[in-house]
DNA sequence: GTCGCAGATGCAATACTTCGCAAAAACAAC
DNA sequence: GTTGTTTTTGCGAAGTATTGCATCTGCGAC
């Protein structure tokens, strides 16, 4: 049941809000540009670059700021992939995880359910509240593992 | 059985060597570093500073340039927590993965049989071959949820 | 609609990281 | 030990990310 742009935008924006932070033109222009790439992974300055591209200016260091604001809340969550700038991404969605491909990039959805035994060790055994916000994990998807038995073309 | 300081930089030293890549004073003195704090994740600067605490001066890019080619042949690992800078880590002993707080910046170890199940549904499900040493799971460990019936004083 | 306060922004300064290049050092061959 | 080749280093410069602070703006109260 996905939401359309605009009501994912709402509820974003309802998210902010209710979260106590201000609801301001820079933050509804990152909100916009995360909503239309819901699926991929952006830079910063990829972020900023669309930002620029629907006609709007903002700081580079508001980039920074918000998208910190936002993964505080639970808004978005980043990774980093070797020595390559940041990723961030929406986390309206905690149903899934996200498994990242050193080599190509691509990312690779699977249901939380599948991970959750995992984190019930990690709180059970140590206590440890692992962080579905931050959980990337990297690694060599099929597509580029060679021994894999899967190849492609 | 654990290796002593000694053999564990030798060990290294040999790996370096074997990949290809020249000893070098400055990378024998990151080896030390890094052999002395095994347990930690460190930052450039701080490893930059432990060096010199050696008596030993190396230019900042130099830190920079060789932990990338210690990572390349496997040698180190190293994880970015929110917006802090990078830590790193040696990669020599594979039997166990990290769990990183995201408040107080400690360390925790699982052995890495706890964590192979989840390996395998990646592997079985998704072909997806998750690397072992970019695996850090952040959250929150026991000393820093308040809300988790392990109070500390 | 206007006022006031707290939070957010932009700018400038700082800190961190990467890159290019000439000089230096490691290592193999002699 | 010396020589030659190739990698690595340090330095300077450029690029990227973060922080401090004065100003501005969102939003609740009037």
């Amino acid at each position: 049941m996905a939401l359309s742009r605009t009501s994912l935008e709402t509820a974003i924006h309802e998210k902010i809000r209710s979260s106590g932070l201000r609801l301001t033109m820079p933050r509804r222009a990152i909100c916009s540009v995360l909503s239309a790439h819901e699926e991929e992974f952006l830079t910063t300055s990829e972020i900023l670059s669309a930002v620029e591209m629907n006609g709007l200016a903002i700081d580079p260091s508001t980039v920074y700021r918000t998208l910190d604001d936002f993964a505080e809340i639970g808004l978005v969550h980043h990774i980093h992939l070797g020595s390559q700038p940041g990723q961030w991404h929406l986390t309206v969605d905690h149903d899934h995880q996200h498994l990242v491909c050193e080599s190509c990039g691509r990312t690779t959805l699977v249901p939380t359910i599948e991970i959750e035994p995992l984190f019930e060790v990690l709180r059970r055994s140590y206590g440890f509240h692992a962080s579905l916000h931050h959980f990337a994990i990297l690694g060599t998807c099929a597509d580029c593992e060679p021994s894999d038995g899967h190849p492609h073309g």
